[in-house]
DNA sequence: TTCGTATATAAGCATGAGCTTATAATAACA
DNA sequence: TGTTATTATAAGCTCATGCTTATATACGAA
């Protein structure tokens, strides 16, 4: 989830929709209109942004009129500060790394030079 | 330098990278190590991540010895919140953008079809 | 100077992502 | 029902990105 929304966000098209989107709603021939790009290109690129959890979307009669869901923005925020504070040996997925990285602490790169050239003594 | 930043982090091995480094410094053998991967790889990511202004590096011999830049990091972020709260009209690359959608005032979706319909009559 | 260690870089490949053009789907309306 | 407006999706292309293997570079130690 963290992954797909930096990846939203690390386009500069989408940066610009979403920096437009962060002013008012729109709709998609809206920002067709001031961005001056084409339709099919604006959709695709909404698509991302939605299924990131970004923008948030709102139908009128044919329209589909978008906004900047700055809630779940946040969010995401949140969920990356706990990503980067919580004990490695806690966050699923680093389980293997957590063992690993223990085990280092007896074998870092230094100490692991120190033995070798102590080995040939 | 936001569109960068955001793209950095949208990989997953990267993000990984990013979490241990935010433990403890580490030199890309450590790395290798700890996550199982081989050195070109890590080598590459970090030379991404560099770039991107997320982690810094000091020497040691041979090694170079990765951190996370905590501080450049909340600036990114500094940087983003600035980016989506400052005035349009104030953004470098959006003076176009924002002359488009102070027209569209008078010319929104809804009001172009009201226009048309009202053209008919 | 020669060798080993740590890291960077290059080349080649496969996959992904963004763009354009064309077409489909949906909804209001005559 | 047929037409128009709005948006979504598909196909094809090109370029970017990540991975692997092989090689180059930098530094220390013998």
């Amino acid at each position: 989830m963290l992954e797909m929304t930096f990846k939203a966000l690390g386009e500069p098209t989408r940066l610009r929709i979403l920096r437009l989107l962060a002013d008012r709603e729109l709709c998609v021939c809206d920002l067709e209109e001031i961005l001056a790009i084409n339709q099919p290109r604006i959709s695709q690129h909404l698509k991302v942004l939605k299924q990131a959890g970004l923008v948030k979307e709102r139908r009128e009669a044919q329209r589909r009129i978008c906004s900047f869901d700055r809630e779940a923005f946040e969010q995401v925020f949140e969920e990356f500060n706990l990503y980067m504070k919580v004990p490695l040996n806690e966050l699923p997925g680093f389980q293997d790394e957590y063992e690993r990285m223990v085990n280092l602490d007896e074998n870092t790169c230094e100490k692991k030079i120190r033995k070798k050239t102590s080995k040939k003594q």
